[in-house]
DNA sequence: CACCAATGTTTACAAGTGTAATCGATTTAT
DNA sequence: ATAAATCGATTACACTTGTAAACATTGGTG
């Protein structure tokens, strides 16, 4: 079987993660150093996170003499992807669109990105249908409040 | 001064929050009852998540006899809008527009909300720009990783 | 080779979260 | 009017998370 890893990430966490993707193979004492900046971190703090991360499986380790370094064990698009999917779990499904809609108009984006949409929202059209099945229970979305029999 | 609403909101706080958002107005026993359903707890359970949103601001109470009418003290949009910025936050602000692009192409859509997106698409080329400024420090995304000096 | 500095491990502790029982007040039914 | 049912408030408790100090180990330096 697959080792377990445990992919809920905590807002510290990912702060950790970030330099990780980042850098790649970093050692703890980089990490510690990017973080006592931005987040005013003692060095003891992250190292805690950091050894929770091993524990959950998110980071790997490999022996560098006395250290070690450390690498992600899970990909930061996955990540994205799992908080994404646990986010849109706590909305209507019916509502996604409105939401993301809402998401390009309160973010800055490039010319580039607007056209990667557009490229995207086109292959979309193959796999549209004609209407978002909402898939809450009755009393946790408008659509079935009024009427689902 | 205006009453401060914490905003910050858990998982299981989510689940009380739809029901009354779809329901506006509700008795405790309805938000049980749904929630019974859903995720198997116990009144109690159900109890203690209620009033925590009241002690932090997120419903408002209104007695009725014996009773109180529970109603939501923000609104979903507002609530999810807090929640994606509090995610935005933790990406690089170059990759979100790649983000969401993940997001179309993971999500079912219909094709009324392809229409809304592509509207809303032609409406952000007028405030597009030309390459979306890093905002991560240094070690925490690629952009800054190479030459940034 | 002994010691020090660096690095990982253990322990600590308060606050938040999930889960729930019990208590107390009060409305409603008998 | 008294008992029963209901509903909010209080208390409980384990687990997670943020924050960090103290401790232990060990590779490199003098």
């Amino acid at each position: 079987m697959i080792a377990e890893v445990n992919t809920k990430i905590t807002e510290s966490e990912w702060e950790i993660m970030r330099v990780v993707w980042t850098l790649n193979k970093v050692t703890s004492k980089e990490i510690i150093h990017v973080l006592q900046e931005k987040k005013d971190w003692k060095p003891a703090t992250t190292k805690t996170f950091i050894g929770r991360l091993v524990k959950k499986g998110m980071l790997h380790t490999e022996k560098d003499g006395k250290r070690y370094l450390y690498s992600a064990a899970v990909s930061e698009d996955e990540t994205v992807k799992n908080v994404t999917n646990g986010f849109f779990d706590n909305i209507c499904s019916k509502d996604v669109g409105k939401t993301i809609a809402e998401m390009i108009s309160t973010s800055t984006l490039s010319f580039d990105d607007i056209a990667l949409l557009e490229k995207v929202l086109e292959k979309k059209k193959e796999t549209a249908v004609k209407e978002v099945k909402c898939n809450c229970l009755k009393g946790q979305c408008q659509c079935k409040n009024q009427s689902n029999h």
